[in-house]
DNA sequence: TTCGTTGTTGCAACTGTTTGCAATAAGAGA
DNA sequence: TCTCTTATTGCAAACAGTTGCAACAACGAA
């Protein structure tokens, strides 16, 4: 898992500037295991210091994307989480219902991939992709309360 | 292909009140082989009257969505389009470079799918969904100018 | 340590979309 | 046809995210 440190070095090594803004950006990104929003980065950030502006974040975080040192994964209806590069490909499983999202493996998908390619030109480059349906906490909760009570 | 007037009976049939300004997007959206984003519709309606406000486009297009009578695709990175139901479900191939959408068989999924919600119990309802890459022109384009000139 | 270049920031204006609310009008019933 | 109920609308405010620009500050050079 890389640390703060390495994601500062990379970015030095490219030629940015390190700020404190970026600083506090990437200490907190880094030390979450999950994915996270935007505003909840914004949010853990002012826990610190009230000292990094909303855009800021927003840039920064578009930057480590940019950079390669974290991933952007849409998922739908406005929600766009990140994580660090350690958090690697795979698929997001997004309940309407809940809004859970679980993480499934990208693997078996990768056949499908080759043959789109093969049929249509298109390179997939899939590493965080979302499917919308229902999970099994709804589906149950859907199953106990049928269509007529 | 379901005509207009089978849109507004339907709403009607399910207590709705018929508009002019639902006749107005109904007409725009039926007559439309491709997808639109909202947007696309209201410039669309207001090329024959001014009497819409785009605030009623939105929620006309939210209920024949909810009616299940338009499919809504979130695209990625805010581009959301919407189709009549009589453009079915399938995938949506989307180039990150110029954003060009090509449709393809989600039935090879299918599988997967079902995979899916046997490892997690989460049922995928993926009528539309996006998968991001490069489309074969940009990878052309590429291809034909490498790393270095 | 100081200076200067220029990359970075905060701010405020702006985008596309949603929402509360009072005014309007669709459509059922008299 | 007219009346009444209430679903629907337009408007303006609120919302998350983006962007232009002037002020600021990181950091290489002197
Ligand atoms: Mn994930
Ligand atoms: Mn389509
Ligand atoms: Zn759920
Ligand atoms: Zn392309």
């Amino acid at each position: 898992m890389p640390h703060c440190h390495t994601f500062i070095a990379a970015l030095r090594q490219h030629g940015y500037r390190i700020t404190p803004q970026r600083e506090m950006v990437i200490e907190v990104i880094a030390h979450s295991r999950q994915h996270m929003t935007a505003e909840e980065v914004y949010a853990e950030v002012q826990k610190r210091t009230h000292a990094v502006n909303i855009a800021t974040v927003y840039r920064t975080l578009d930057l480590l994307v940019e950079e390669g040192l974290a991933s952007r994964a849409d998922l739908g209806g406005g929600q766009v989480v990140y994580a660090t590069a350690a958090h690697g490909p795979h698929i997001h499983l997004v309940c309407r219902q809940c809004g859970l999202v679980v993480d499934a493996d990208v693997v078996p998908f990768e056949p499908l991939f080759r043959q789109i390619e093969a049929a249509h030109g298109f390179v997939c480059s899939p590493q965080h992709f979302a499917i919308y349906g229902q999970c099994a906490a709804c589906r149950a909760a859907a199953d106990a309360v049928p269509e007529r009570g």
